[in-house]
DNA sequence: AGAAATAAGTCAATATGACTGACGTAAATT
DNA sequence: AATTTACGTCAGTCATATTGACTTATTTCT
């Protein structure tokens, strides 16, 4: 047995049922475009693994990850942002956040205009480890653009840029500070 | 308030600390594709949500979609297969398929060469729910195709195959049925 | 100055999706 | 006949998320 995904898959022999209702898998016209589907899927599986390895070796899951990266790319967020940007509820970034100020990789000061805020900075060795992670996921992404055709990198952001609901683009376009976007 | 996502965000002061500690949010030389990271963060995100409304009118979740998707795109598939597809352990898969055959969405049939196989199939009714939750993501998928220059949505294609691990491209190549790859 | 709104934290209870490890059964393979 | 495979299941656990209610400090509004 090798360590070699899903084998067989296309081994299968379709039932007689199975070809009484089904005209093939892409019974529906090919209008679907079934197969950008999937490769998100995949692609993003894979792209979220890397980081995993490393979390776990402190313990940490990726609800820490968001958490951290978002942080340490906006040095001083507020938690009111941070929970708009993640789309969790205060609870969930509570617990997630209390772990990460509790072993040193966040730090949380008062707010200087506003003192009932909590700024959120990362500390040095969450920077580390934000930027250690980042490396990993820039690394795939590298090899990924890398044989692509001229533009074609743009072209990736232009298309995943419009993924994104359109009341939330301006939003996403700030924090991410795209190089342009009309 | 409006339901715009995350505001003021930028409206931040920086602290002096940050100021020494961070050389603005790009302190990492601009080798760091960051923007790509978090594009796919949110695309990704607002990806999945348009099916997991519908979803929730029928008590499933994400877990659910994904097996049924994969079940109706590739009907008699195995167990096996499915399990190394989703890359979840026996006893995930179990629970949400044991719920999607006993509310009927999806159906078991013993292998006609191999009696110990239960190939699965989706029923009508998991068929016509596999294809609604198909096309929401297939409307948010072309309409951020549709404007992209021509031959863009290729090199989309490719870039989300690129970015899957290579040793899962061969059987993700095979289940997707890309059009050409080289 | 007092009332209302806001930022953040917290409590309790719950759900979902995942995990490990062990075990059982039927059927196929050697 | 022994072993392996395909699948299911039991028991226990964990991580991440949810809702709703409540507290505290602080700012803003009137």
């Amino acid at each position: 047995m090798t360590d070699v995904n899903f084998k067989n898959q296309s081994d299968r022999i379709p039932s007689p049922d199975e070809k009484a209702r089904f005209g093939g898998p892409a019974q529906e016209p090919d209008e679907l475009p079934y197969d950008l589907i999937e490769l998100l899927f995949f692609a993003y599986r894979d792209f979220t693994s890397d980081p995993d390895d490393v979390l776990a070796q402190f313990d940490f899951g990726r609800a820490h990850h968001r958490v951290l990266h978002f942080v340490d790319r906006n040095p001083g967020i507020k938690v009111t942002d941070l929970l708009n940007i993640l789309r969790i509820t205060k609870q969930s970034l509570g617990r997630v956040l209390k772990q990460l100020v509790d072993q040193d990789f966040i730090e949380q000061r008062p707010g200087p205009l506003d003192r009932r805020q909590r700024l959120l900075f990362t500390t040095g060795k969450g920077h580390d480890l934000a930027v250690r992670l980042s490396r990993l996921q820039t690394k795939r992404l590298e090899r990924a653009t890398m044989d692509l055709p001229d533009g074609a990198a743009d072209a990736v952001r232009q298309f995943l840029f419009q993924m994104i609901d359109p009341d939330a683009r301006p939003d996403v376009a700030k924090l991410v500070r795209l190089p342009s976007q009309p």
